[in-house]
DNA sequence: AGTATCTTGCATAGTGGTCA
DNA sequence: TGACCACTATGCAAGATACT
């Protein structure tokens, strides 16, 4: 399997078309069958990726994003660098732990990659290639939203505002209130619930009945059902 | 009719929390 | 400890709608 990865490897720009790995199946059904599924990955497959593509960039910054439960996460603002075909200009970088274990300062120059040839990701740093302007990030004392102490639960790594009225928090809470997952509102995505929320003509989603008369008409009909 | 804008869906990984 | 689910993240293509 390996001296086949390794082939594959060498002849991957040969193909037609992009690949990110080899696949491995077991070639028998009944045995296939016996080793069962474990979530969404049978058993029975593996995949032996290849080693993702680098670029080189610098970051920029380091930026704060509060989702719907209130998790703090910082995410990388890059020079933007291509990488097979795609700019990546942001990655995020977890938490702060992963930070320290990266050991990234704001304007460090670092490797990029795309794990799995999708996600962008900080893969290491040149702490050599340093000038001396590099700043340490730091983790805020408060929310970048809303201002309230964020709070770090016992074990735990991610940093949580436990503002449930915290805005950014708010926005993601009506993000998933429409989302695929929640009430399915086809044709009411975030642009539009920004702009919504902007004009100040929502603050709750149960909000979005009773926006008649309004000239706002945010549901379309999906297969005309 | 042509252009602009917007949404959706997909791809995958790391992490956290819960449960057996 | 492993399984499993939820959450969070980015970028692109495709398709639909809105606007000029």
């Amino acid at each position: 399997i390996v001296a086949y990865w390794k082939d594959r490897t060498k002849k991957r720009e040969a193909f037609p078309f992009k690949i990110d790995g080899v696949v491995v199946s077991v070639n028998n059904n009944v045995a296939f069958k016996k080793l069962g599924v474990v979530g969404k990955s049978p058993r029975g497959i593996r995949a032996f990726k290849f080693s993702p593509k680098e670029a080189t960039t610098i970051i920029e910054d380091i930026k704060l994003q509060v989702g719907r439960t209130g998790a703090v996460t910082p995410v990388a603002v890059l020079k933007p660098v291509e990488i097979d075909g795609v700019t990546i200009s942001r990655a995020t970088l977890h938490n702060i732990d992963e930070i320290k274990k990266l050991g990234v300062k704001i304007k460090d120059t670092v490797s990029v990659v795309r794990a799995g040839d999708v996600i962008p990701a900080v893969s290491r740093v040149f702490p050599e290639l340093r000038t001396g302007r590099e700043r340490k990030f730091e983790m805020p004392e408060t929310c970048p939203s809303c201002g309230t102490k964020l709070i770090k639960p016992k074990g735990e790594v991610i940093l949580r505002c436990p503002n449930p009225k915290c805005f950014a928090r708010r926005k993601k809470y009506f993000y998933h209130f429409i989302s695929k997952g929640g009430f399915d509102i086809v044709g009411l995505g975030p642009r539009i619930i920004d702009r919504l929320i902007d004009e100040g003509l929502v603050s709750d989603p149960a909000d979005l009945f009773n926006l008649k008369g309004r000239n706002f008409t945010p549901f379309r009909k999906r297969n005309g059902n």
